[in-house]
DNA sequence: CAGATGCCGGAACATTCATTCCACCGTGAC
DNA sequence: GTCACGGTGGAATGAATGTTCCGGCATCTG
């Protein structure tokens, strides 16, 4: 009888076993069976679920080579493989009071790191949460119509607010929503706002300590007559603009430094929003 | 021509509308379909991976019931209402469709606004339980050792990652953490790069589908002797380099937009940490 | 009690599935 | 150059699947 694979041993029976030893095979692995298991890394939900022919179009393989992949890792057949992909889904309600148990023999431990990262993850998680429970729907509206009527949408952000407001410059872009982003290394920015009328709107993003160029620009922009949308964090702001809409998002901090994920959270669905209203 | 079944509407595409609904009609029900009601309600994950044969023969039915329980519920046939048990249990990457009905009722507001804004919050926040659940401790201490020890930490992002480069941009200054940022509008990034020596130290953050330029800065980089420290999203990224550590980072999108708040927590981890550790 | 109605079980059916098999192709050894 | 061999795509196959259909049964109505 000949030896059927170079497999040694048994096939993993658990999911992260397999997982591990498809990232350390691949590379010795041949083109399309290297090619599977990129696939069953990134879509494990999909292997669990789908039928042998429907997750092999999706991989661009064919139907029989899931099969050999299956085999070269020591199952009798892609079905017996397929039962690893289920069960990590079926007990994940199970093992997630053990997970989250080892998460607290992490933390419990001594690194300062452990303690760091969990911190940040916290951070994020209260932010969400309060920016869940402040904003308003009639608000996203109101600031999606008024940004969707915008011929161009100048993007204002310093320091902590750079990111937010990069980003959205980012998604704007692949949207094919026109905008202009403020406040980067090039020293020409108030002579590129002077170019906006009240056929244009903005977005400023400041909170405290605000900075002085951001308040500067959106009060010279917003008495020019075009209106605003702006995200800080009181209603007692100077950056509450006199025409146009405010967001107050309130982000959790960790030892001093405030979490994004709140703004982001919102700015994406500003982004998409109005999108979505110029389609319309 | 007969009224098949009571049902007034199009079935529930969501798990917790369908499950509300078989509570509130069980007791309408003829027994077999009350029997089949109890069982999917108690064993929501056999039914999700189970065959019909094999449901049937524990909830001690016959498979035409099941089939019969689902059309009685509007489903055109049994595999119809099984992919409702399926969507609960893959909440990870893709198929949004679900979500968005998932959103949908249980959001108050049928808005579009009211939903995208849930989403993104939802996605945010289960990136973050990802991270928790993926990223160990020893990976944050070995990058942080070896980021402290670097004379000049270079950020390499761009697109969508360069918020985060952006922010840490930002944190390193205000931490007294000599870094430079790579990816802006300026176009001397590869000269920069060419200062960078094996006593330095870079960190590359990119998803799929990765930018070109952020792979052969950080592959230049790399086989210059530059340690490393990458964010990317899959184990076979391309970005996963010879001398260093890697993360990680497996993004929730919605309607294709992907969260930011995990690579972002880490980041800010990264980022303290090695100022703790400088510290020290 | 007779009839009607709706529910159920089980066989029959067409479909779809995972798997097997074989011809082709590229590559490396001799 | 030719042989051998592992990798691959695609058709063939038999098993298993979901669904449909129909006879029989219980329950209720008049």
């Amino acid at each position: 009888m000949m030896t059927l694979d170079d497999n040694d041993a048994l096939p993993p029976r658990d999911f992260w076993s397999l997982r591990n030893l498809m990232v350390s095979r691949k590379d010795t692995l041949p083109k399309r069976l290297a090619q599977v298991a990129i696939y069953a890394v990134a879509n494990p939900d999909d292997v669990a679920f789908g039928t042998a022919a429907s997750i092999a179009e999706k991989a661009e393989v064919q139907p029989s080579t899931l099969v050999r992949f299956a085999q070269a890792f020591g199952y009798q057949g892609f079905s017996d493989l397929q039962a690893v992909f289920q069960d990590r889904l079926r007990d994940r309600t199970s093992n997630y009071s053990e997970r989250l148990s080892s998460l607290r023999s992490h933390v419990a431990g001594d690194s300062k790191s452990a303690t760091l990262f969990a911190g940040f993850c916290k951070a994020a998680e209260r932010s969400v949460g309060s920016l869940r429970e402040r904003v308003q729907v009639a608000q996203i509206d109101e600031a999606a119509e008024l940004l969707a009527k915008a011929e161009t949408i100048y993007l204002i952000g310093q320091r902590r607010s750079y990111p937010v407001t990069s980003y959205m410059s980012y998604a704007f872009g692949k949207l094919g929503v026109k905008s202009v982003l403020v406040g980067s290394a090039q020293g020409n920015d108030p002579e590129t706002l002077s170019f906006a009328t009240s056929r244009d709107a903005a977005i400023a993003i400041s909170f405290t300590p605000y900075a002085s160029a951001t308040l500067n620009y959106a009060r010279q922009i917003n008495e020019g007559g075009t209106p605003l949308v702006v995200i800080t964090d009181s209603p007692f702001s100077p950056l509450i603009p006199k025409l146009g809409v405010w967001f107050e998002v309130v982000e959790a901090d960790y030892e001093g430094f405030r979490s994004l994920s709140a703004s982001m959270a919102l700015a994406m669905t500003l982004t998409v929003a109005v999108a979505e209203a110029r389609r319309g």
